[in-house]
DNA sequence: CTGTTAGCGCGTTCAT
DNA sequence: ATGAACGCGCTAACAG
């Protein structure tokens, strides 16, 4: 027993069965007699028996195994996401391969090659921030791995995806602004080449014609949301005339990058720029200088919706193709506590 | 070709080659003529051939993974840690497999379970936070599992582990407040059950008596960590006669409750009573009410070593066992940036 | 340089 | 109620 690890062929030989008889017996089959049963599974209990899963995954093309490849691990949103992953694909007896694109395409290339080779039973995806060519997702679809997109999804049909309603979102963060009587009201935006960019863009354009506000694209600015960019941003928002009174940033990360900017040009937080986010940190609540209000994204939600609709293709036994779903996540517009200047 | 998957079968048949043929060429053995390596490689990228890890693992009794089992993925501490040891094991062509125990022992044996029946190569752990007995772990050693403990590590010798310099990192606290006239510290401790909290009630006598402070149990209280019971701890701490004059929390989340009660009694913070905790938030430099000072734990570089020691453990050739090692991170006291009351 | 063969651990026929 | 035999995809002897 000391060489090696334990194996029914172990177990059967001790007990002078067959190997078939041993799997039979710890598998509960009902072809084999209790007395048998009870000896082989209190001897797999004293040898530590373990099945190996590895060999059964090998034998039934299952691995009980999903993927998860988001951009970056440690990103309060995204680790959201995980825990809830975990937690839905442990009900189910699976368990969760991580990956980390850095929202770089190449590492989200390879990480779907080794991911494939892994032969997970599903994946979940968030795309990299610069990723728009899919053909790296070609592999899965060879290998009939199912594919849940979430939060950062393709804008191609045909497709698994969980995210954000974007349209609702943004809609309840430009009309809060609206009603609250600010008129010229700049939107701070992610890199073009990301769908929910362009989306957010025109939720914003409609909100405005709505209220027969014409559009200034001089309002509209990228960042790819380094301080850098946002900061250069910034500078071309202030310069307009009339300065815009308030701003919709895409995120936590750049509306804390907007708030240092307009202290260090001597604004007032909220009185002389209102500031609105997409929630994606867990801090607005403790903050010294909040944005007034955030758009709360429920990533928990998220990473539970697609984990169930993964776990559904993954377990769908009938083998009939499923028809691509397309979940979406309303979003919560949240107020924050010190609002001084209302 | 659409009847499954390529395997090396498949690609020795076109070729009227053997497979074994085919298994040499793409891993590129010597042995194999350039022109069959190159004919091999070209078919095997057409029919998009992705060799069968699992399988290979089944044969090489070696999966390529890892895995890792914290109390919840979500935590910024942890989340921190767990992209660095997907960095890490991405460098080295491994996976990681997740795991969260909510804290719950029995979560956390059944996914240990789960690890050993996967045969991941190594396992990373972090322990559940009550967890006191160590025989869910014996499974691992006998299936030769090369096991590393991080941050909550547990008190038994012979154990690889990686974890906080408790010793120096309380002292910069301690030290840190003596020197500013505190002779009445509080400390409000963790469970009593994990060894972190033992030594750093240890550590903190220590740097008492040295001062020649004589301590005060009145002074030491524990929290497990939720609201109500840090509540009920502080209550018992500002009732001591003389009250004390500042607190060392075992964290930032505790902190943020004991800075909530500090406000909810009218006191003034950092001058009523000054706060230090152990940072496991990024959030202190955004707070509207930061503790004084924390003490900087630096869970990625954590994260980090635990996966450098146990790849090291897992590519460990020689067969030779390696001596247990103990790695510790040096903290940081790091005083944040508005200080009214000093 | 390349082919043949065996076997990793397991579930699953097909026998008995 | 149990046993014998097979094969999943791949690598590694061993043979030429």
């Amino acid at each position: 027993m000391a060489q090696g690890v334990t194996t029914i062929k172990d177990i059967a030989r001790q007990l002078n069965v067959a190997t078939s008889t041993v799997s039979r017996a710890l598998s509960g089959h009902r072809s084999i007699g209790l007395g048998m049963r009870l000896k082989v599974q209190q001897l797999a209990q004293e040898m530590s028996y373990h099945p190996n899963r590895n060999a059964i995954a090998f034998k039934q093309r299952k691995t009980g195994i999903i993927g998860l490849l988001v951009p970056n691990l440690s990103e309060h949103f995204f680790s959201e996401a995980i825990s809830a992953v975990e937690n839905q694909a442990m009900q189910h007896q699976y368990q969760v391969l991580i990956g980390q694109s850095h929202d770089e395409e190449e590492r989200e290339r390879r990480i779907i090659a080794a991911m494939t080779q892994q032969r997970v039973d599903g994946l979940i995806v968030s795309l990299a921030k610069h990723t728009l060519h899919y053909d790296h997702f070609q592999v899965l679809q060879h290998y009939q791995i199912p594919v849940v997109f979430f939060d950062r999804v393709p804008n191609i049909p045909d497709v698994h995806k969980v995210h954000f309603n974007m349209e609702s979102g943004t809609k309840q963060a430009i009309r809060f602004l609206l009603d609250r009587g600010h008129r010229r009201i700049a939107l701070l935006n992610g890199p073009e080449c990301m769908p929910s960019t362009v989306e957010r863009t025109q939720v914003y354009r409609d909100c405005l014609s709505q209220q027969r506000i014409k559009m200034d694209m001089g309002l509209v600015a990228s960042t790819d949301l380094t301080r850098a960019t946002t900061f250069h941003a910034m500078e071309m928002l202030l310069a307009q005339k009339p300065r815009p009174t308030a701003v919709v940033t895409i995120n936590d990360y750049v509306a804390l990058d907007v708030i240092e900017y307009i202290k260090q040009h001597g604004l007032v937080l909220n009185k002389d720029l209102t500031v609105i986010s997409y929630a994606n940190l867990p801090i607005t609540n403790y903050l010294e200088s909040p944005p007034l209000a955030s758009v709360e994204q429920f990533p928990y939600r998220q990473g539970e919706a697609a984990a169930e609709l993964l776990m559904d293709l993954v377990l769908n036994k009938t083998g009939n193709p499923v028809p691509h779903q397309q979940v979406m996540i309303e979003g919560q517009l949240v107020v924050h506590g010190k609002q001084f200047w209302l």
